[in-house]
DNA sequence: CTTTCGATGATCT
DNA sequence: GATCATCGAAAGG
């Protein structure tokens, strides 16, 4: 399996088919343990009500990198899918951390690893993400998506912190991972 | 342990 | 002017 056929499928498989899967911005990273779907029709979407300046690059190529500012502090990162319509894409939440512990200790200033990349924001800081990143192609360098030996086994629950269809099981997280961001319960 | 709240800025109405 | 796909520190049991 390559990034460009697992982007291939509607969001909902790209999420559950993601986990396990190891990125890496510059040798730092680690392996997918927690994403989110934000569909096509998803009120909860940025890309809900269409294009705008911000989610343009939701509407740009599969593979690719959807990056924005959260609360004015932090910044987030999605993959865009490859759904009919467009404006789809994966939140990635949380990383087991395997490559660079030391550089994403740097830029974190955290006691303990647990929280290195537990969490939208956090990852984005570990690993460097800005919204300088924002539109850059996952299939080429410093990006590497490096599919994991075996499936992960996933486990569905519902999203976290968001204000709309809160209700919709789509947070996607690997089962018995001690690396997600975690609050609430499954659904 | 849990809950509350301020920071901070782009985006959208 | 209000909202927000967050985080971390502080306050309360």
């Amino acid at each position: 399996m390559t990034l460009g056929e697992l982007v291939r499928g509607g969001v909902h498989d790209v999420a559950a088919g993601i986990i396990g899967w190891t990125l890496l911005v510059d040798g730092v990273g680690g392996r997918i343990v927690e994403v989110e779907a934000y569909a096509e029709d998803d009120p909860a979407s940025h890309a809900f009500g269409g294009a705008t300046a911000r989610n343009a690059s939701m509407f740009g190529p599969a593979g690719h990198l959807y990056v924005y500012r959260s609360y004015g502090i932090h910044w987030c990162a999605n993959v865009v899918c490859e759904q009919p319509g467009r404006g789809a894409g994966v939140l990635l939440r949380a990383l087991e951390p395997t490559h660079g512990l030391e550089r994403m200790r740097d830029r974190r200033a955290v006691a303990d690893d647990r929280l290195l990349c537990a969490g939208p924001g956090r990852l984005t800081q570990a690993l460097g993400l800005t919204g300088a990143d924002d539109g850059a192609d996952l299939s080429r360098p410093p990006f590497e998506l490096i599919p994991p030996a075996s499936q992960a086994v996933v486990e569905r629950t519902t999203r976290i912190g968001i204000t709309r269809a809160v209700e919709q099981p789509w947070r996607y997280v690997e089962l018995g991972s001690s690396w997600s961001s975690r609050r609430r319960r499954a659904a």
